[in-house]
RNA sequence: GGAUGGGUUCCCGAGUGGCCAAAGGGGGCAGACUGUAAAUCUGUUAGCGACGCUUUCGAAGGUUCGAAUCCUUCCCCAUCCA
C-alpha cells in the first residue's frame, strides 16, 4: 500500500477533526477498516455539500477500507431539525423511499457496492421498529444530560429552545453507529464537522456498551470565504442530478468560484495530485482563471462524466471567449405555432426561467442587464417573431454578465 | 397551568390609526470597474394588463371613511414560576 489513507486526506485538506489521531492512522494503516457516514434522505438528489463526503469515502474505497452509506429512512421520517427554522413538512413513507432509492442510485455511481466491496444500509430498519422503554434502559442509559447540554451543537440552540425531539437526535444517530458496529464490525464513523457531537456520541457508546475501540472523524465543511455554506446558489442547491443542475451549471458554479477558495477545492474536491493542485493554487490573478477552468472540468467529469464535462466546458469557452459552437447551453424549444403571432422577450425569459416572474424581467431589461443576440434589449414589449431568430432556429438571450440561454424555434 | 415579552417582506430587524409595498442592515439581482474572482461604488429587490391596480405584517373575526398598528378569540415562540 502506497501512503496511508489518513494522510491523504490530511493532505487534501479533508480533515477537521478526530477523536484518536494516531490510533487512527494506525488503524488504517493495518487493516481494512469498516466505516460509515450517513445521509438523510430529505431531497431526491445528493447535492454538492454532500459530494465533499463522497470524495472521502472513494478515496478510503480507493485505499482497500469498506465504506456503509447509511440513508437516513428512519431519521428522515422524523426530520431532522438541525438548522432548519421553518415547519419542516411531514415526508410520507413513499417519499422517503423514493428519496433513498436516488440517492442510493447517486452513490453507485462513486462507489462501488459490488461484491460486498461496500455496504449499503438504511436506518429505517431498525429504528423505525425501537421500543421506547427498551431503548432508554440500553441507550438512554449510557447518556449524560449534563453532557449533552454541554455539547457544542446544543449551545447555539439553548438560546433559541432545544425541544426534546432534538434532544434526542444525538441517540438515536449514536445508536445507528453502534447497530452497524454489530451488524458489520464498523469501527469508524466520519461526516462533516457539524456532525461531531452526534459523532462523539456514537463513539461513546460503543466504548462503553462493547468494551471496544471505535473511532470518529470530522470533515472540513465547504464555505465561502464569508462563511456561508458552498453548494448554494442563487438557484438553491448545487444538484449532483443532472436533470436538477444541469451539467453547464454545475461547471459554472466551480468555474465561479472565489479565487481563495481554488486550491481548497481543487484538493478536496478532485483526485489531481497534490504538486499540481498547489502549482495550480499558486497561479496569481488572471493566470488563476486557468485553475478554475481545470477545477470545474474535474469535478464535472467526476460527477457527470468526461463526456458532459467536454460539453460543458466547450459551452462555457464559446460563450465567454467568443466563436466556436453554441451548444449545450441551457435551451428552451418553441413550435413554430408558438412563435406566429410573435412572443414577447419577458415570457419568454420567465418560461426558461431566466427571470423568477415578469416584474424580474421587466427589472432586468429596464436595468440595461439584457441582450439578445449580444443587442442591447430597450423595448420590452418587443414580440418576437420567427424572423428574429437566425437561419438555424436560434436565438441567443443573455441576462447580466454570466447567464445565457439558447432559444429554438423547430416545427 | 400562571406571569411577562414576542410573531413584520428571502433573513435579521424598525414601525403602535392615514405621508406604509412598509426604515436600516444582510443576502439576491442589475449597472460601473475587472479576470466568468474578490473588494468598492450606483441602482434595484411582492405581483400584474405598471405614473394605475391587486395581494402582503402569525390565523380568523370586529371597530373605523381608513388597520401592520385599536378590540375579540385562537395558534405558535421565548423567559420566569409551577
Amino acid at each position: 500500500m502506497a501512503k496511508n489513507v489518513y494522510d491523504v486526506l490530511l493532505e487534501r485538506g479533508f480533515i477537521e477533526q478526530t477523536t484518536h489521531e494516531t490510533e487512527i492512522r494506525e488503524l488504517l494503516e493495518k487493516e481494512k477498516v469498516t466505516f460509515y457516514i450517513g445521509f438523510d434522505a430529505t431531497a431526491d438528489s445528493l447535492t454538492a455539500g454532500h459530494f465533499l463526503t463522497v470524495m472521502a469515502m472513494m478515496h478510503m474505497q480507493q485505499a482497500g477500507h469498506k465504506p456503509i452509506a447509511l440513508l437516513g429512512g428512519g431519521t428522515t421520517m422524523i426530520g431532522d431539525p438541525t438548522g432548519k427554522s421553518d415547519m419542516r413538512t411531514i415526508m410520507t413513507k413513499e417519499t422517503i423511499q423514493h428519496n433513498a432509492d436516488c440517492f442510493y442510485k447517486q452513490l453507485s455511481k462513486f462507489i462501488n457496492f459490488d461484491n460486498d466491496n461496500a455496504i449499503i444500509a438504511n436506518n429505517a430498519d431498525w429504528l423505525l421498529e425501537l421500543n421506547y422503554v427498551e431503548f432508554l434502559r440500553e441507550i438512554g442509559i449510557h447518556f449524560s444530560v449534563n453532557k449533552m447540554i454541554t455539547a457544542e451543537c446544543y449551545k447555539q440552540r439553548m438560546e433559541r429552545g432545544l425541544t426534546f425531539f432534538e434532544f434526542n437526535y444525538m441517540l438515536m444517530q449514536s445508536y445507528d453507529f453502534w447497530k452497524l458496529y454489530k451488524l458489520y464490525g464498523c469501527q469508524m464513523q466520519l461526516g462533516g464537522n457539524d456532525q461531531w457531537s452526534n459523532i462523539l456520541g456514537g463513539v461513546e457508546l460503543i466504548r462503553k456498551k462493547e468494551q471496544a475501540p471505535a473511532f470518529g472523524l470530522t470533515f472540513k465543511l465547504l464555505t465561502t470565504s464569508e462563511g456561508i455554506k458552498m453548494g448554494k446558489s442563487m438557484k438553491g442547491a448545487v444538484w449532483l442530478d443532472p436533470n436538477k443542475t444541469s451539467p453547464y451549471e454545475f461547471y459554472q458554479y466551480w468555474r465561479n468560484i472565489e479565487d481563495v477558495k481554488v486550491e481548497e477545492c481543487l484538493g478536496l474536491l478532485t483526485f489531481l495530485p497534490m504538486e499540481e493542485v498547489r502549482r495550480l493554487g499558486a497561479l496569481k490573478d488572471s493566470e488563476i482563471n486557468h485553475a478554475k477552468d481545470v477545477l470545474a472540468f474535474e469535478i464535472t467529469k467526476i460527477v457527470h462524466g468526461e463526456e458532459e464535462a467536454m460539453k460543458a466546458q466547450n459551452a462555457s469557452k464559446a460563450l465567454f471567449g467568443g466563436g466556436a459552437a453554441l451548444e449545450n447551453i441551457p435551451t428552451t424549444t418553441y413550435t413554430k405555432a408558438q412563435f406566429a403571432e410573435g412572443i414577447d422577450l419577458i415570457t419568454m425569459m420567465v418560461d426558461s426561467k431566466m427571470v423568477s416572474s415578469r416584474s424580474d424581467g421587466r427589472r432586468n431589461i429596464e436595468q440595461g442587464g439584457v441582450t439578445v443576440n449580444d443587442e442591447k434589449v430597450i423595448d420590452f414589449s418587443k414580440l418576437y417573431t420567427e424572423a428574429d431568430f437566425d437561419n438555424e432556429g436560434k436565438l441567443l438571450v443573455k441576462k447580466g454578465k454570466k447567464m445565457y440561454h439558447m432559444f429554438k424555434v423547430e416545427n
